[in-house]
DNA sequence: GTTTAATAACTGACCAGTCAGTCATTAAGT
DNA sequence: ACTTAATGACTGACTGGTCAGTTATTAAAC
């Protein structure tokens, strides 16, 4: 009997895949369950390799985590600031397109890195200081200097430079997040892109009726 | 020699006091590490006892976790809707209060227990469940009761119902969780008293300047 | 045939949970 | 009051299972 022929071969050999393939499955299974929860065992066989394999291509269970935090962060905090350097929009209307960019963000690859360093700073510190320093404050900055320049213009109110960009994207990561956690829990399903736009009517009018024109469209 | 007696004595039988303080130590080091990083011992241990007293009072670890959800959970909702619902202010004003009251409950006691319940849903779904419908639902609700009569009352515009109580809540979750957890590493330090102010002027202005009365106090 | 990616059996440290024993406290006996 | 028996809260050494990390072996690739 060769059964063993249908699926295409085990054992294959593709040194280059395997590690955005092994970090893949460990992003997903350590925002599902945590880092301590989260066997090696496992994360190997989500990979589609068993254990022995992931030590070719990580030190340990620690620099593993760590390869999948910095891998899942790097990127979209670049392409959201260079979209609003480059944007020549007024500014709550650079301030929509990054609140909409970034719940796009959230919702394709990786929103689920904002929840799993939230979990695991106490554990690990130094990650924790490079994630606040290099992905949260960048972004904050990126909406600081929209706020500031609305400001200048007389486009927004005097508002709290330091604390307001918190105030801006919270409601989007939160949602992100509660969707990744809670969405089967859940009455209403949640979508980032929706919050975006909810957030952005509210940061136009606030709750109050518009006082000039009541407008439907 | 009797210097056995300089402390009141180790060993002190006090069955009423020590469930609360398990509770509590365990509530401290499941937020600071998660619930598979945090060792029975080091639990028993904040709680000046041995891992064995804790096996008197709960049966499993498990058990001890949700022990601890549900005692730091109960409270403050019942509060918060009732201070809610006795309230004479407009909407907006009632509003104010829920989440001057929401940031005070989350600074005092435990507003650990929202970071905490997000890292284990996904290993304890009964719990997440109980949890989704028994505080954030609820809270959820009293939020959308306001808004509701906000909008019969043509306080408020006519917003999105369902979505917008989580809206207007996750500011001031989010500060509260960040500060448990990055505030060590974050540049600027984060009060949920502040950001529930930030957010009711937001609320009531959105970004934009206040196009009848520019106030300046 | 040689190289090396991948495997799987193995090891040892760690930790949740157990239990026989200890001692502070209570209360009965005098 | 003073002694002593009974209680049960508390302890800490122990165990069995689990899992991160290792290594001897296998087989794919060239």
């Amino acid at each position: 009997m060769d059964e063993h022929r249908d699926q295409p071969s085990r054992r294959q050999r593709r040194k280059d895949a395997r590690p955005s393939e092994i970090t893949a499955a460990a992003l997903r299974l350590f925002h599902e369950r945590g880092f301590a929860a989260t066997k090696l065992d496992d994360v190997a066989a989500a990979a589609g390799v068993t254990k022995g394999t992931l030590y070719l291509y990580f030190p340990s269970k620690e620099a593993l985590f760590k390869a999948v935090v910095q891998e899942s962060v790097i990127p979209n905090i670049d392409r959201l600031a260079q979209a609003a350097a480059s944007s020549t929009e007024p500014p709550l209307g650079k301030l929509a397109l990054v609140l909409r960019l970034l719940a796009q963000g959230l919702n394709e690859s990786d929103g689920c890195i904002s929840k799993l360093m939230l979990a695991e700073a106490g554990n690990f510190p130094e990650l924790a200081q490079f994630y606040v320093d290099e992905v949260v404050h960048r972004l904050h900055d990126v909406v600081r200097g929209i706020l500031s320049e609305g400001i200048a213009t007389q486009s927004f109110r005097n508002i709290d430079l330091v604390h307001t960009p918190r105030l801006i994207m919270a409601p989007l990561l939160l949602a992100n997040m509660w969707r990744n956690t809670y969405g089967s829990f859940d009455r209403y399903p949640v979508d980032p892109a929706h919050y975006a736009e909810l957030q952005i009517a509210m940061l136009q009018h606030g709750l109050l009726p518009s006082p000039q024109e009541p407008r439907h469209d």
